[in-house]
DNA sequence: ATTAAGCTGTGAACTTTTTCACAGACCATC
DNA sequence: GATGGTCTGTGAAAAAGTTCACAGCTTAAT
């Protein structure tokens, strides 16, 4: 079973790799890699590893079937539908900047409380109306969520994304959420990551860590 | 010496009991702090030990005394003043998030490349040229930086905060950033937090760890 | 051909982080 | 003041993650 932190890093390698492949660059070393990645040789090595990826011992690895590689172990072929509920200036944030990336990743609506904003269109998908969340998940099939609205309200949209038969929650709110044992929930907490910074500073100390 | 996991938690649970407090709680074992942070008691208690903190074995922590130990190992006594580059949506988020935050953590000023922005107060900060980050930073004599400027300008901004003798950045940018090695950087990687969810609900794996 | 250099794949060692499990402390109640 | 329950603090065990180090392959050069 591959671990959470080499699925992570190997969404990094992909977005190195494609960025060498824009370069023209055709090969890459485990080294060349886990420079780019801040990483080491032996760590992208075991990574690949576990996707049971193999390189040529003279070339390293070839770039554009890594890169497929890693995809075809992350991505669903059918690609994730994305629903997004808060669009505060952070929701906003985060739409715009995923109209960008990769087209398997896909934000369908976005849901908001708002009357000014329901209705209207954001990041060129419909803002429907947080009331309407539930229903609305359910029609548009979708497995997967984003949080951005206040601390205070995000235990209770996570709860309505659960009943809606949502599976993974990205949550930027302040809060832990309580979900059941089958979502999966990652927290980016923006207040924590900032002490964190500042405590390093406060402190004295260097990064020793690989990396979060 | 205190790990950088244990930075992050310790971060959490000043929140944690900051909340706790305003419900006009006093005390709070290690089981519901580790509840409510999403770890286990044993954890918490590692993580308080750490930082040389005794709880009592009947009526568990202090709240308000804790939240105090925390402080005082986490905050630099005098706060922390930071500067953020890149006032788009992102950056325009943490500015909005941050005047409500601790104020110890103090957003001093912007910047940003677009003569619109410059000269113009965002989220009551000035918003400064970006050709005068150096300079500026000096003078504000800044400690941190959070980098919120599209990728292809993430090294070179990141090298002038180094230059103007920041230690620690916080950066939004989809870029691993090559700093010297006295410099702490916290790296919030969107795009791989989303594939990172996105693998979880397409695998049907539900969450394991403890949380990042 | 043979040698040299430099890479990958991986068992094994090591380090870090987490969990277990229990001694000792404290309070409440009888 | 003894008893029982429940907590903390922590040594020790376990688990997870990382790094080492080297065998084996592949190419390039002699």
């Amino acid at each position: 079973m591959v671990s959470e932190k080499t699925i992570g890093r190997l969404s990094l390698y992909r977005r190195l790799l494609t960025e060498l492949l824009a370069d023209d660059r055709l090969n890459v070393y485990s080294h060349e890699l886990a420079s780019l990645a801040g990483g080491t040789a032996p760590q992208v090595r075991r990574d690949l590893m576990a996707i049971g990826y193999s390189g040529s011992p003279s070339k390293g690895y070839d770039i554009a079937d890594l890169a497929d590689s890693i995809s075809s172990f992350l991505d669903n072929p059918n690609g994730t539908r994305v629903i997004l509920v808060g669009v505060g200036n952070l929701g906003r944030a985060i739409m715009s900047y995923f109209k960008i990336q990769r087209p398997t990743l896909n934000i369908v609506a976005s849901f908001d409380s708002d009357p000014k904003k329901i209705g209207s269109d954001i990041c060129d998908r419909p803002c429907c109306d947080i009331a309407e969340l539930e229903t609305k998940a359910l029609e548009l099939d979708v497995r997967m969520g984003v949080i951005a609205v206040p601390a205070d309200r995000a235990q209770n949209v996570s709860d309505k994304l659960v009943t809606a038969g949502i599976t993974g929650i990205l949550n930027f709110a302040p809060t832990r959420l309580k979900v059941p044992d089958h979502v999966y929930v990652e927290h980016v907490d923006l207040t924590t990551s900032m002490e964190k910074v500042a405590y390093f500073v406060q402190s004295g100390r260097k990064s020793t860590e690989p990396d979060a």
